[in-house]
DNA sequence: CACCTGATTGCCT
DNA sequence: GGCAATCAGGTGA
């Protein structure tokens, strides 16, 4: 978690980095679930970067809910919430304590576990290719909303290369504010990449 | 391929 | 009452 947190202090002095650079970082970790005895793992390819009170596309930027709680929680926190009425979304919470900003995972390559995450699915590809799709395969709910990352039943884990992912930046999706701000990181997943599954 | 729609819940205006 | 950090299935070019 090092990485992340060292990431996540660096807020302070600049503000355009907290969730937007661990927004990038977490590009290449991987999200991991372990439920009924069957593990199922993802590497994350896609992200998007949320703050708080000046960022007006965030859940936080009218202040606190029951809803967004968790986004006030520490650096290494879940934040999960439901989108559209339907699909659950998964975050890393990024910010100091009281100061919410998060990192919405909107996409993953399966790694482990894939014919479980096919049976959630229902159907044998496109398994974790959108934040919704992500939290269905995973298995993931409302109910790990505020856990840790690191202690919890859903797990962070670090990148092993000390090297970065390659990434391109692009404006986020689904939203209607902010829109000019470039807070979607897509790794580039080639062939030969180290992204790729094993 | 691009575009359109229904599903469904909670938050906000 | 309207809209949202979505997805899947449909239509038509």
């Amino acid at each position: 978690m090092t990485d992340l947190l060292e990431v996540a202090d660096l807020g302070d002095d600049d503000l355009s980095s907290d969730a937007v650079e661990a927004a990038q970082q977490l590009l290449g970790w991987r999200l991991s679930t372990a439920f009924d005895g069957v593990r199922t793992e993802v590497v994350i390819i896609e992200t998007e970067a949320y703050r708080g009170a000046d960022d007006p596309a965030s859940h936080a930027y009218r202040g606190r809910t029951e809803r967004n709680a968790a986004m006030y929680e520490a650096p290494g926190t879940f934040y999960v919430y439901r989108s559209y009425g339907i699909h659950w979304c998964a975050n890393v919470v990024t910010g100091p304590v009281g100061e919410p900003s998060a990192v919405l995972l909107r996409g993953g390559l399966p790694v482990a576990g894939v014919e479980r995450m096919q049976e959630r699915r229902g159907r044998a590809d496109h398994l974790a290719d959108g934040p919704g799709k992500l939290c269905s395969a995973l298995g993931i709910t409302g109910a790990y909303d505020g856990t840790s990352l690191q202690q919890g039943p859903v797990r962070l884990l670090p990148r092993r290369a000390a090297e970065s992912v390659g990434f391109e930046a692009t404006p986020r999706i689904g939203i209607t504010r902010a829109v000019d701000r470039s807070w979607r990181f897509v790794a580039r997943v080639s062939d030969g990449s180290s992204l790729a599954p094993t």
